[in-house]
DNA sequence: CTGTTAGCGCCTTCAC
DNA sequence: GTGAAGGCGCTAACAG
């Protein structure tokens, strides 16, 4: 492997001139740039990052921890960091918390022995709980959860907004008896089902509400054991794609059509919701876009370390399906 | 930030002890163990992995490049590979090829960069036909892509001969003018390919196929062709989970019932084929599995590296559901 | 068993 | 505009 100093000798100038060349920098004849330039391709060189790195002391790495990477919503973030990331010449470093608070902290951890540039996390709920931007030694954007009072660069979704909207056509389209199943330890479940509260109050409805942790299995023993109540709801709401789909495996194994028998509505536009049935009412995020937005706000933020916090709020768009037709 | 020479001085040792103790070797007192522990714990020292990995030549880091992080069959060896890898100590940088042979080839001209410690990697055609393990600079294992003239680590899954039993299991179903969408540019859809011709082969049945992109809309494209020719075939087969996706798309947008109308099969059992109509059949890939061996693969041939080429071969699992129902 | 010391490959001041 | 030289923080070879 050519290291720097071959490529000097080759081009017959010092490695501060290549150095110098590689890095950009003005101030070198054209007739050495040119001569660096040939010597580096003549011998294939390379600059070590290694050495580079504990020379400049910064590593053009990005930390990634999601909740869960089989969640098609993170997989859709995780795309978006990814492809921009190696845009601006930057490394990502894959972390999926999978929804436990342990593993967030001790790869909240690793980031700090890897000196990463900056971190995107989505938070579990006792991070968030006393999640302070100057505690952790890089810059850090937070997306899909995120409290009102953090302060912290964020990207999310108007969450109490869009569970709103949600939960109000439902009860236009007839539905009274509204069960709203959210994902536990999560901000934005919360938030969700504080818009769902919001809603069912305005119309003088009763709540049902059920938490669960944000798995499609826990979802579905939670959804069955609603729907066996006494007094079965009219219509179950899923604060994710996973527990819309827990909620849809419940009501099949319990032989409950969707939209005769039940109502069905939730978060997430994943490709099957348009196929199930008649389709499902859903939410739809923009993913790939909040992927997106969370790099660039951490980008700036590596940029101008003491720019003033930012907040992305995105708005959900409704799409009315089948499992949310009007009641008889 | 502290550094060895200050965990050294508090412990009244050299820095060659603390490097020993924290690399674990033998052959140091007890007592020097202890304080030198002592020390690193009061000044919550934490090694330089930049200068670390300078001095030591190896970066602990795996490079995983797959064809297209939104199928969920990669999304899930992903998860099993960040899982292990985090188990081992060692650091996981994502590359999403994207299906683009060029962002791959570029991914693989990076992980040198980087000086990665191994590759697990899912290669397109183009790579894989001028594939050699020695044209790289690191360890290379094989996921989901393979020939059978590549000699290289492997983990895939047996294709010929999945496809070929879920191929007879149609054709005892009754179909007989059964047609096979396969992801163009990989590998798998061949085999598979090949596995469906064999079958129908055996059985006297004249083959119908169709290559498309693997992605959900091209392959609803090319679905929406077959189902429109003069004549119609009586079942649809798919090579892969987002070409399965983009058949069942396809089947409701021309209001084809399955299996009534048309018969469907295809592979990756994911969470919605149980919930589209009465069911698709599938052929189930033990996912997590893949990702885990590959790993495993990629470790030992780290501390290995001169041991003879290995290849893990899974077999699929075929699960009958409704969309293949017995045609009378 | 422990300490001293020479680099790992690069960037960057500082002289010229 | 260019070169010489020191040092980023650590490991490992060598000497004791």
């Amino acid at each position: 492997m050519a290291q720097i100093k071959d490529v000097a000798k080759q081009a017959g100038v010092s490695v501060a001139s290549v150095s110098r060349v590689l890095a950009g920098h003005t101030g070198v004849t054209e007739a050495t740039r040119q001569r660096v330039l040939d010597a580096v391709q003549a011998l294939d060189y390379r600059p070590d990052l290694a050495a580079r790195r504990l020379r400049s002391r910064r590593t053009d790495t990005i930390g990634l921890i999601v909740s869960d990477i089989r969640n098609p919503f993170f997989t859709e973030i995780s795309r978006a960091v990814e492809d921009m990331a190696y845009q601006h010449r930057m490394r990502v470093i894959l972390c999926n918390a999978d929804e436990d608070p342990e593993k967030e902290a001790l790869y909240l951890d690793l980031m700090r022995d890897e000196n990463v540039s900056g971190v995107i996390l989505s938070p579990s709920l006792s991070i968030l709980a006393r999640f302070r931007t100057g505690d952790y030694p890089f810059p850090i954007v937070l997306v899909d959860r995120c409290d009102r009072e953090t302060t912290a660069d964020a990207v999310v979704l108007d969450n109490v907004d869009a569970a709103y909207r949600l939960t109000v056509h439902l009860i236009e389209q007839g539905y009274r008896r509204i069960a709203f199943i959210s994902g536990a330890n999560s901000a934005t479940g919360r938030q969700r089902q504080e818009g769902y509260v919001m809603a069912m109050a305005t119309h003088g409805l009763e709540t049902l509400t059920k938490a669960a942790p944000a798995t499609v299995d826990a979802a579905r023993v939670a959804a069955i054991e609603l729907v066996q109540r006494q007094s079965l709801p009219d219509a179950l709401v899923g604060s994710n794609g996973l527990i819309l789909l827990g909620l849809v495996e419940a009501l099949r194994e319990t032989h409950l059509q969707f939209p005769e028998q039940i109502g069905l509505a939730g978060f997430d536009d994943l490709p099957w919701t348009r196929l199930v049935g008649p389709g499902i009412t859903v939410i739809a995020q923009p993913t790939y876009d909040i992927g997106q937005a969370a790099i660039e706000l951490l980008l700036q933020r590596i940029a101008h370390p003491s720019q003033s916090v930012r907040r992305v709020v995105l708005r959900g768009e409704l799409r009315e399906r089948g499992s949310s037709m009007k009641r008889v």
